[in-house]
RNA sequence: CGAGUUGGCUGUACGGUCGCGUGGCGUUUGCCAUGAGGAAAGUCCGGGCACCGCAGGGCAGGACGCCGGAUAACGUCCGGUGGAGGCGACUCCAAGGAAAGUGCAACAGAAACAGACCGCACGCUUUUGCUGCAAGGAUGGAAAGGGGAGGUAAGAGCUCACCGGCGCCCCGGUAACGGGGCGCGCCGUGCAAACCCCGUCCGGUGCAAGAUUGGGCAUGAGCCGCAUGGGUUGCCCGCCCGGCGCAUGCCGCCAACAUCGCUCGAACGCUCCGGCGACGGAGCGUCCAGAUAGAUGACCGUACACGACAGAACCCGGCUUACAGGCCAAGCUCGGAAC
RNA sequence: GCAGAGAUGGCGGAGUGGUCGAACGCGCACGACUCGAAAUCGUGUGUGCUCCUACAAGAGCACCAAGGGUUCAAAUCCCUUUCUCUGCG
């Protein structure tokens, strides 16, 4: 499947199992607009979670996008592999600048990130390590 | 020119860098192709497809309901009929049966399978009651065909013409129905989106359907049941029938997040033919998402009416609902101006 | 995705087409009882608009998720929409 497609930035999770653990064990921590769980992990995985509270299937849809888009933006800037879960809160508008923000934020909290603004980390050159 | 009616189409476009799903080539980097809608929505109908007791019968239940046609089918569509609304183009209508039966019509009112409260009037009586009548009043959503003329003591289809109703006949139409004639003084309110009657149709469950693998074979003993039992959409008749796990040996496999179903189809585009039309037929051409925590985004540039509602999940035909704006057709209707 | 159930005062929850703004219970307010409180008993208690009014009281209309329809009459029957809940891997 999609491995077959070279190294790939991150990979994803979708088992449930998977999400319940993350949920049972994963470190939490928070900024404004959303709720990051994480986990050590042998390379970079991303999970989303966005329910129906959020909206009608579209708004989700753009939801799902533009953590995926704010995830791979910070993705390089990563210092070790993690399992992430991504848990938007509720809003009346989502952007993705503020989704980026609000996810580097969190990690470099945790000591995940190094030091170094988000909006420097944009384009990633290359994605081959 | 203004206002309006009906039907239909479109609903950001192009280029660059990075990123995502699928398919192909390479298989080290990568490259190429392709990638949401008219409603994908609501799940309100109708099919295909799949499985289920082998699906047979009856009852129950449900849906539909002017007529004719289209269709795989429909509660959809087309063309008519009747009714309602609009000056009109045109729009809307669950539009069979109330003399098959049952039921309901609260309150008000004298009376709502039925009549006399007020009233009107001749005569008797004259406080009042008897008798005749149902025009007017009052109640109600509904009051005994309608409103005129004659008639009468007062009145009444009592009589007459018109309108309405019912029955019969003739003509036109496939039919619904329309037109005309004759007869009957008139047997009668509303509700069947109350039960119901008549006609037509329907087995159930739904891709989380289901198929493949998840073990197979052999041997051994055990447990439950052996029919007043179990299975079978709600019920009855009918129909079908043993089930469960354990131990040992050999082969197979690591398991559910798998593979198939899964997209070529009542498909789409163009042209021609038949039909008023829905639609049908023929020829040529095209391949147009198949995900499974569920793929379309970010940034930059250019253009303009600055982009609405909104995201496939087995597939089709409809209906309904949401929708910024733009365009086209019928040159259709009304009003104004000019000639 | 598919299938099903429901929406009624502040809350729960009844309601065969007809005097239904709507039973009943919990709340809440006031009163009685008490030295005071609890318990008990009694009374009242929806919202909006209009009229009237210094307020209160009173009168009328509308509202049973929203919008249409059938009917003389709808919380109830029918259709459409919105929202909530449940089941199925």
């Amino acid at each position: 499947m999609g491995r077959r497609r070279g190294p790939a930035l991150y990979g994803r999770i979708k088992k449930n199992a998977e999400f319940k653990k993350m949920f049972a064990r994963g470190k939490k921590c928070f900024s404004p607009a959303l709720l990051v769980l994480y986990m050590p992990a042998e390379k970079m995985r991303l999970g989303v979670c966005v329910s129906k509270k959020h909206g009608k299937s579209v708004k989700r849809n753009r939801i799902k996008r533009l953590l995926r888009e704010a995830f791979r933006k910070v993705c390089p800037a990563m210092l070790r592999p993690c399992a992430v879960l991504l848990i938007p809160k509720e809003a009346q508008q989502y952007t993705l600048a503020a989704f980026e923000r609000g996810l580097f934020a969190a990690l470099r909290r945790e000591g995940l990130v190094d030091g170094k603004g988000a909006k420097d980390v944009a384009p990633p050159a290359k994605d081959g390590v």
